[in-house]
RNA sequence: GGGCGCAUAGCUCAGCUGGUUCAGAGCGCCUGCCUUACAAGCAGGAUGUCGGGAGUUCGAAUCUCUCUGUGCCCA
């Protein structure tokens, strides 16, 4: 069959994953073998595959098909997370755009519908992207966040949580989005620098007199104020502390406190305390047992709480802009100063981030922290890289309790119900349960009113936050909670988590709690964190730059295995990637390097007759050789693995199969133009093809199958993604080394060929100075042979004297002649020699004086002082050597 | 302000427990080749006070301290 010369995924990569799936490879029941397993990081459900994800998900796929390729039960679970305030945005706006829809006007069963009608549309798209990039998982176990079971599950976890009091519902200071209208996380809110003012404004005293000036970015909230701060040691404002001072307009007398907390250089040094709307105020109103005025709504304007009525009603920044007018008529305003200062927005709108205190639910961090911290520092899962342990061990140390509650709609919506005779954030009683029936027993049990119903209950309207149903990803995909005593008792704890450092906390680090709490036991043996994928300027990668390049259409332009190789061959764990289409395209040559390979071997004749003696030990000593070499890079790439150093693992294969097979193996066994190979070689020869296919196969499954059943007749089901991994056996160190020696001979004769302009193929003659030394050349079966071969020499002979009309170069310690049908330039080779031999000489002395060093030898290790000595032994016969030439030509 | 990291070839980075597999890879650059698998290729080549300084050691890119530059996280 004829090959082309450029391999085209296109014509294989959708067979064999087709093929692969069909035969069910990737599925994975509990049996006798170890397990292997691995749970995705679901992508959100509304996702498409982008950088990050191929690059996660490559190093999962490359993890799990090595595992099962050892024999293990290797077992990946898919799925998507409903992402619920990422998901609801995007619901929201296509209900807006598509169907002219509110969400204001739509009753929450209606919306639900919608959302749900959306993710049947839109979600799971980034499932179908996976297998483009040959991800080897389990399909009939995907798994979703929403799944009914996985939503009774988290209900179970809050009602447990509750029970056990480590849930709480409190009034906290959270970050508010005002159009959005729901908590954020602090994760979700992102600080940009920007431009603000300081309004420095005068609170006079009580009879009228100079008070003091406060500086604050916020004039519209003065109205909340409860006090003034100032430092304890400030000289400046010492008196006035215990005093009282007026709030500008409305003339509300306050106290002026000292605390801490206050920063003397700051603005004016004086501080304006506003609990409600600050959350360092609020702890300074907290110390100081005051009062907590709250003036601003949920959507960002100024309340009936607010005493000054020309407010009310106004939008935050509406409110700031016209108090600059009321201070300075009113004589209150000292000036206004510009401020550079960093602003929280949300993730999501990218509104201004309100500080407000809110009623909502929170887990106590305290009991649920402290086995998820001991874990990781004591490496009973361990990190990598492990310097990520630093990072989490921080965050761990200073936890605040979690709050999980959001208001919206598509979520696990939180099991708790009030009574409606009580207002919205009124509640005296609250009833936690699994379903809103139990609740009503409770309600009945703990208000001793038999007679309430359901009418008289409604439920918490918000829902969980999104982290608070992925947190129990490895114990409910096996169903954990409703089958404890089930397939999660074989598959739990996980082999190892693949996932960005970026939700080290917002998810790894509450996995663990989850699985200390609810199993036990750690979630996963290993966490490998990936880097960030950039661009080459070091931006990170997003929609609004653009600069993430198409996933997919890379796919068709490198092929998946080469979108692999480009993402894993600069990769290590942790480090980021500045990703450059230039790496697929080094994958995607790879790949045409070993489709050519192929060609070449599937090209030649075989013949059954036995080969001359000469080329059969050359052929024996290549094969030899090549599986020594073979062993000592499954043996590194086996370390490689145990380390998760996938890249150099993939890297040592890849210059393995490109450099020592491609460029030296196959050459030395190639045969002459026209000519026959023997059975015995080419067979050996397929063999070995196949097995490099086998160790490469985690890192490029398509290819590899491919030519796996290009270069032999396969058995149905004897496919490469099944085949058992190689093992490394001890390798025979020297007689590699013979064969470096040649192969250092032959770049010696190719340079020499390129500086005297020798064309490559022209026959030389070579002759090699005898020497008691220079025998193993003759003594290795075939490493002379060899040499002639790959150095295209008419012969190589030993040699007493030094032949006329020759150039000469070293090799270990031995002396080789290259004779040359041409004039030597005698002058130039003096030089070029007295250059090598002050190198050498130079060298000698160095290493002469380290062993002349007593301490030298008294300190160091017997096999680097013999090292020395050899190195010494070496560096004085090459003297000798070069001596000799300088001698001769002069 | 607190914490963590990084600094090695023109660029992007490896370099594990200190010792010739320690100064490496890929890209880029230079020279020569359309050699009977592959020009998306082949054969060669050049390039570095391993950020500065000090220390530990027989020996430091590797360990310690310090300075400088730089990035990130938290407040």
């Amino acid at each position: 069959m004829e090959l082309s010369t450029r391999y085209s995924p296109a014509d294989t990569e959708d067979r064999w994953y087709s093929h692969w799936e069909r035969r069910g490879y990737f599925r994975s029941v509990p049996d006798d073998r170890e397990p292997f397993t691995i749970v995705i990081p679901p992508p959100n459900v509304t996702g498409v595959l982008h950088m990050g994800h191929m690059l996660n998900n490559t190093i999962q796929d490359i993890l799990i098909r090595k595992a099962r390729m050892d024999g293990k039960n290797a077992c990946w679970v898919p799925g998507t997370d409903h992402a619920s305030i990422a998901t609801e945005a995007k619901v929201v706006r296509w209900l807006r755009e598509e169907k002219k829809l509110r969400k204001a006007d739509l009753t929450r069963e209606q919306f639900m519908e919608y959302a749900y009608q959306w993710k049947d549309k839109y979600g799971g798209i980034i499932l179908n992207q996976l297998r483009k990039l040959g991800a080897s998982c389990d399909w009939e176990r995907t798994a979703f966040t929403m799944d009914p079971q996985y939503y009774a599950d988290c209900v179970q976890v809050f009602v447990d949580l509750f029970e056990k009091g480590k849930l709480y519902r409190g009034q906290r200071m959270v970050n508010w989005d005002p159009e959005a209208k729901t908590v954020l996380s602090n994760e979700e809110v992102l600080y940009f620098e920007e431009q603000s003012q300081f309004y420095h404004i005068h609170y006079k005293k009580e009879d009228g007199s100079d008070g003091i000036v406060i500086a604050t970015q916020r004039p519209e909230t003065i109205f909340a104020d409860v006090a003034v701060a100032v430092h304890p040691k400030d000289e400046r404002y010492k008196h006035l502390v215990g005093q009282k001072v007026l709030i500008p307009l409305i003339g509300r007398a306050i106290p002026v406190i000292a605390d801490d907390y206050v920063d003397i250089e700051l603005g004016t040094g004086a501080l304006k305390i506003t609990p409600a709307h600050d959350p360092n105020d609020y702890e300074i109103g907290q110390r100081h047992h005051l009062e907590i005025i709250d003036i601003i709504t949920d959507d960002g304007r100024i309340s009936e709480q607010c005493t000054f009525a020309p407010l009310v009603g106004l939008d935050r920044f509406e409110a700031r802009k016209r108090m600059k007018a009321l201070l300075e008529e009113s004589d209150n305003l000292v000036k206004i100063e510009d401020y550079q200062t960093k602003i929280g927005r949300s993730e999501r709108t990218n509104s201004v981030v309100e500080p407000k205190l809110s009623l909502q639910w929170f887990v106590k961090m305290e009991d649920l922290g402290a086995p998820a911290l001991r874990a990781v520092i004591e490496e009973e899962i361990k990190f990598y890289p492990p310097n990520f342990q630093n990072l989490y061990r921080n965050w761990m140390e200073n936890l605040r309790d979690w709050c999980i509650s959001r208001q919206l709609w598509w979520g696990q919506q939180i099991p708790a119900w009030y009574l409606k005779s009580e207002g919205l954030s009124q509640e005296t009683h609250v009833f936690v349960a699994p379903s809103a029936a139990e609740a009503l027993e409770i309600a009945r049990q703990k208000t001793g009113n038999a007679q309430l119903t359901l009418d008289d209950l409604r439920q918490d309207e918000d829902v969980l936050d999104t982290w608070a149903s992925s947190w129990l990803w490895p114990i409910s995909v096996f169903n954990g909670f409703s089958d404890p005593e089930g397939e999660v008792n074989y598959y739990y704890p996980t082999s190892v988590l693949v996932t960005g450092w970026d939700i080290i906390f917002f998810w790894v680090a509450r996995m663990i709690m989850a699985g200390y709490e609810y199993k036990g036991a750690r979630p996963f043996e290993s966490v490998y964190f990936t880097g960030m994928v950039r661009d080459k300027q070091r931006r990170k990668m997003s929609k609004s730059l653009g600069n993430s390049p198409d996933a997919l259409k890379l796919i068709d332009d490198f092929g998946a295995d080469g979108v692999r190789y480009g993402l894993m061959s600069s990769a290590a764990a942790g480090g980021d990637i500045l990703f450059d289409d230039k790496l697929c395209e080094n994958g995607r040559n790879f790949c045409n390097k070993l489709w050519n390979a192929l060609r070449l071997v599937k090209g030649w004749q075989v013949t059954e007759l036995p080969e001359n003696e000469e080329i059969k030990r050359k052929n024996e000593l290549a094969l030899r050789w090549f599986r020594e070499k073979f062993q000592e890079v499954l043996k590194a790439g086996d370390s490689d693995f145990k380390q998760f150093r996938l890249s150099e693992a993939l890297l040592g294969l890849y210059s393995f199969i490109w450099d020592d097979f491609c460029s030296w193996y196959l050459e030395m066994i190639k045969p002459g133009y026209e000519q026959p190979i023997d059975r015995a070689t080419y067979e050996a020869t397929l063999d070995l093809f196949s097995d490099l296919m086998v160790a490469l196969h985690p890192f490029m499954p398509f290819i590899t199958e491919e030519i796996w059943h290009q270069l032999r007749e396969r058995q149905e089901g004897d496919d490469c993604c099944l085949q058992p991994y190689p093992v490394a056996t001890e390798a025979d160190a020297t007689l590699i080394a013979q064969v470096e020696t040649a192969k250092d001979v032959i770049g010696k004769i190719r340079d020499l060929r390129n500086q005297n302009q020798i064309k490559p193929r022209d026959p030389l003659t070579v002759m090699v100075q005898n020497s008691p030394a220079v025998t193993t050349l003759f003594d290795t079966s075939g490493l002379l042979e060899m040499i002639v071969k790959l150095g295209s020499l008419a012969e190589l002979t030993l040699s007493e004297t030094e032949p006329d009309n020759a150039k000469s170069f070293i090799s270990g310690t031995d002396k080789y002649y290259v004779v040359l049908n041409q004039e030597i330039d005698v002058a130039a080779e003096i030089q070029k020699i007295t250059t090598e031999l002050t190198y050498q000489q130079g060298f000698a002395q160095s290493v002469q004086n380290k062993l002349s060093n007593e301490r030298f030898v008294n300190g160091a290790p017997a096999q680097v002082i013999d090292n020395e000595r050899k190195k010494l032994a070496d560096a004085q016969t090459r003297i000798g050597i070069l001596e000799e030439s300088l001698a001769r030509l002069k």
